[in-house]
Formats: C-alpha cells, sequence, structure tokens
DNA sequence: TTTTAGCTTTACGTTTACGTAAACGTAATA
DNA sequence: TATTACGTTTACGTAAACGTAAAGCTAAAA
C-alpha cells in the first residue's frame, strides 16, 4: 500500500489542529479515505492540503483556495470547460502580479522607515 | 486651510463604505478631525487608509496594519522605543519576503497549470 | 415648507475559519 | 481491568471586519 496519513499526523507536520482538518474536509476541499471509521489521508491528500495552507499565506480564502487546487487538478472536462479553466488560472495570475506589486512597495516603505529609525539614533 | 476630505470623499476614492471609514476610526486605526460633529480627514489621515487598504490587500489583519503604519510614524520616542521599533520593522520585512516567496511558487504552479491546460486543448 | 441628501450614534446581524466541549467508540498500556 | 491516547460526530461559541437598520440632526434644493 501507498503511504497513507493519519489525521494527526498531518496536523502535526503542517502544524494545525485536526479540527481544522475536519473543517477543510466539511468544506469539501480535501476529501480522505476512510479506514473504517477514521480518515486515511493519500499522499494527493497531503499535498491538497499544503496548496490549501500556501494559498492561505497568501491571504487568499478557503474558497478561492479550492479554487486554484481545482485548476491544477484538471486534466480532464470538456474544450469549453478548460478554456473557461484558463480565463480563471489567468485572472489569478493577474490578482498575484498585482499583489507582487503592492508588497514590493511596502517593502520599500519599510526600509525607508528602518533608515529614518536608525537616523533618529543619532 | 489645507485640504479636507468628508467620509463620502474618501469612500468614494478608495471605493470602501463610510461605516468602513467609522469602522476604522472606532479600532483607532484613523483619528480624523471634527468640524463640529461630522468627521474631517486631512489628508495625514488619506495617507494612513491608503496603507491600510495596502496591508489589507496584502492579506495583513487591521492590528498588523496598524503597527506597520505606526512604525512610519515614529520619528520620535525614547532610543529604546526605536529599537524595538526596528526591530519590529525587520521581523514585518522578513514575513513580507517569505510572502513573496510563497507568491512565487504559486505563480509558477499556476503557469504549470495553464500549460497543461493549453496542452489538454489539442 | 417639505423633501432630499448627507451626516451622526447605537446596536444587532453576518460571514469566515476555526475553537471548544460534550458524549461516545476503540485499542494499547499500566 | 482501568486508564490513557486517539479517533469519531454534533453542536454551540468566538474573533475579525464589516453590513444593515433604526432614529435623529442639519442644510440645501424643490
Amino acid at each position: 500500500m501507498s503511504t497513507q496519513y493519519s489525521i494527526s499526523d498531518l496536523a502535526k507536520e503542517f502544524d494545525v489542529t485536526p479540527r481544522t482538518l475536519r473543517f477543510y474536509e466539511e468544506k469539501g476541499l480535501i476529501s480522505p479515505s476512510r479506514d473504517g471509521q477514521t480518515r486515511s489521508y493519500s499522499s494527493a491528500d497531503r499535498t491538497r492540503l499544503r496548496l490549501i495552507l500556501r494559498g492561505k499565506r497568501l491571504g487568499l480564502t478557503l474558497e478561492e483556495s479550492a479554487e486554484i487546487i481545482n485548476m491544477y487538478d484538471a486534466g480532464a472536462g470538456s474544450k469549453k470547460q478548460i478554456q473557461t479553466l484558463i480565463e480563471k488560472i489567468r485572472e489569478k495570475q493577474q490578482q498575484l502580479l498585482e499583489q507582487q506589486k503592492e508588497l514590493k512597495l511596502m517593502l520599500t516603505d519599510l526600509r525607508n522607515a528602518e533608515k529614518r529609525c536608525l537616523e533618529a539614533l543619532d
């Protein structure tokens, strides 16, 4: 059998609580299989979790992350579906590029603030 | 008198509701003066608002934005205060740099997803 | 003068992303 | 055998960031 993870395995690895993982499942973000009653996470589930958390660190909502993740998984689908996906992907890329600009602005400002503070230390 | 703005002036310019501006004031993020009973925003207030919203677009909480903004404004203060500020500024810079990495990762992933989708269109 | 437009405060409602506790099952360990 | 550790579901609670509605003041326009 391929590697499977328990709920607390993943919780510890990614520093979240089991509650969080159950919540993500409730929201349809991850769908681990069951070993009897208990959840069993595949490495694909683990990857999904990593992507969700990456999205969170960028300030995305869970829904937005779900949208992006479903883009990765979209190999199948009709031509029309795929084209819609491509549009959404490009939209999201645009958003991230904007965010990158804001981030640079803020970093510049912070460096200036630091400089002023250092100068104030004379 | 220097330029002053009404609550709806700023709301329109930054595409937020007056409620949002009152909320920020309630949280101590902006402190417009009063023209009798009504709020009157200076260009400094306007700048603070711009910084708050920039922080929001980066996924910062209002409290985090407030922290950063207070860094900009910190010209005065004791040496110890300033040194504490500098540490916080560097911390925040570190966070933003990490965020920048995540962002690049996600952009790369999205470009790959786009590519796969395009290839699936054969 | 009455209506309209915009401002105010007060206060309860809403969504997101979980936290926390109750009540229970199971399996290994003391 | 009883405790400990881990899992489950169900359900109410919570913080953040506003939305929305009520009730009232004020000035300009119809």
